[in-house]
DNA sequence: GTCTATATTGGGATAGAC
DNA sequence: GTCTATCCCAATATAGAC
């Protein structure tokens, strides 16, 4: 919120790095951009790495915390939780929509990033999150094997990505549809596919 | 196929290429893992770029006359193209498969860099392919927009890219499922989701 | 076609004054 | 907490001998 240093550096970072990706962003650029020195980096996140983390920590720390509330809302309703439901408590906090069009070009950007890179990261700001909603779909379809339901909502997790996808943009003449219009089929896709395994072949 | 130095350097690049990306991968590592010169990369590509490119282009080249001939099979038929023969005609040729493991690795790794730079790429391998499959797609399905179709077959393609996806896996535990369970799983999905398109809502 | 050597530029990180 | 200056290393690319 704040104009401090550290975020300043942060919001350079976070554009820089969604355009060019990690290895191709030099913390030069990075500090040029924020417009602050040099060893401002090291000082304030440690190393580039560190502001790499940071930069992911600050958009997903309150995105994971309101898919975790939405959750357990579901949970302790009185008509219990169903597919679509839980569906909707994860991808909903992260759909594109009004608020923060940065948020769905970092979290594309994440996932294109090396192994390497990204996997510590993700296992912190994930690894939570994840195993308790696969929990939740077990309880609500409980004939289907739990690396069924991974794989389905890993599925549904790359359609969310290739929608977001701010990289290069093979099919071209989408720009007629009205953003309504891709949200609708977004979520109609997903839930669709997700409904075949109730009905196992 | 032969040991050329060319093949030589092409075989070290999409390794690494796809392990850590492109502006993660120095023309340095790239020569000692080929076991040739340094100077070789700018004798026979031109440039880091031109690398690049050339090996985007050894496996799509095949990919795509692959693409084509099952395409024109499937128009000059007697029954004539279904909206799953189109789909197939275009996804078969990179699924998942005994043959070339790295295919769907190096497919991934492409969709991941920044446009900057697989734009031209991109527009260059796919530009035409694209057009023709949408174009037999709305010869299908004469009631749906363009822009629709194209949204959803680029959906697909978001699901293929997961699937395939050499980057980081947020949902572990999948690994319990045989390779044709998968399969079955992603074309299911993809067709599902598409045959939304033949009944408007 | 392949090598060595090098030119040139830019990278991440740090020491130390202020 | 911020700055300058710098260390040290790695990067792409090329010139020229073989």
């Amino acid at each position: 919120m704040e104009d401090s240093t550290q975020n300043r550096i942060l919001d350079a970072a976070e554009s820089l790095f969604i355009e060019f990706g990690y290895a191709g962003t030099s913390m030069r650029a990075i500090t040029e951009k924020a417009g602050v020195n040099l060893a401002a980096i090291n000082y304030h996140f440690g190393s580039k790495e560190g502001l790499f983390a940071a930069t992911v920590h600050r958009r997903m720390a309150s995105i994971n915390s309101s898919r975790l509330s939405r959750l357990e809302a579901l949970l302790n309703s009185e008509t219990g939780a169903s597919v679509e439901g839980i569906l909707e408590a994860f991808f909903a906090p992260i759909l594109p929509g009004k608020t923060q069009p940065e948020l769905q070009r970092l979290i594309a950007r994440i996932h294109a990033e090396p192994p390497a890179l990204v996997g510590p990261i993700l296992e912190q700001e994930f690894g939570d999150i994840v195993n308790r909603f696969i929990s939740a779909l077990q309880q609500v379809m409980p004939g289907v094997a739990k690396a069924k339901i991974a794989f389905q909502l890993n599925m549904s997790l790359g359609v969310m990505l290739q929608v977001m996808h701010a990289g290069p943009i093979v099919f071209t003449g989408i720009t007629g549809m009205s953003h309504q219009q891709k949200m609708q089929q977004l979520m109609a896709f997903c839930s669709q596919g997700m409904k075949l395994l109730e009905t196992p072949s």
